[in-house]
DNA sequence: CGGTATCCACAGTGATACTG
DNA sequence: CAGTATCACTGTGGATACCG
């Protein structure tokens, strides 16, 4: 991997007692805009599950939408549109009859898929920790009314 | 850690060959729901702020509001109820007047901050790469017009 | 101080129909 | 097959005002 890690307080000394409009250890503002931009990209309905397809290799879009349930085609163009500006996946037409698409991972997509893999991990791992988290948080948040 | 890895093939023998409605290699519709739980909540606009920030430790409901510029209080209350239900954050109320409340990261709460310290290790890397093919890709998208 | 309640605007999404 | 166009709906989030 490249130049990994976050930027470090890039401003000056920053005093060891931290001023307010300073946002946090681990990341400065610019930083911030930068997760959010990607969390924007990656956070909305359908990429993460475009991005877990297209990893088992190129394929097409109808085949992309078969894959999906659920996902409109006009959801399914937007998203792919999206992620190719982002430079995740690629886009490869072949100038057949009837036309043919198809729509890969990039190395820019499957460096990120990396990281939706270790979100997955997670998410599987405390899936159960959560709902009883959630479950015991409702039940003490509205036991008024019947 | 505890059992990690996205549950495998549950589905008995997948074909070598993919039939359709399988989502993809990396998890199944389950998991996928999973994700998609994880990625609402910490794809908002907020909770990823608040989590980078209340890692620096227990933090005052109005240090964080100063600590993120732009917030709403709506929003803060919201987001941090939200991650309260998860089990993310811990909240403690000390009983004196003027009133005084802590916000503060739970276990789970840390454990995710260090996939998202890898999302925002990864964002930082990569955005001059991804910021270099959006450009490229609104030049070769809407070159007509003026 | 640490919230809650109400109203409103808008971006994201789905359904449907049409096109190259 | 692989999209685009239009419309309508809904949830998210901002502004503002009020409460314990």
């Amino acid at each position: 991997m490249g130049a990994t890690g976050v930027r470090k307080a890039r401003t000056s000394v920053r005093a060891n007692v931290r001023r307010v409009p300073g946002p946090c250890a681990h990341w400065d503002d610019q930083d911030a805009d930068f997760i959010r931009e990607v969390l924007d990209l990656v956070g909305d309905k359908w990429s993460v599950l475009i991005i877990g397809t297209l990893a088992d290799g190129p394929t097409r879009y109808s085949d992309l939408a078969d894959a999906i349930p659920g996902i409109s085609q006009r959801m399914l163009t937007l998203t792919l549109k999206q992620l190719r500006r982002t430079g995740l996946v690629d886009r490869t037409a072949y100038p057949e009859v009837p036309p043919r698409v198809e729509y890969s991972l990039t190395d820019l997509g499957t460096s990120l898929l990396s990281i939706v893999l270790a979100l997955a991990a997670w998410s599987a791992d405390r899936h159960a920790e959560i709902r009883r988290h959630q479950a015991a948080f409702d039940a003490a948040t509205a036991p008024a009314g019947s």
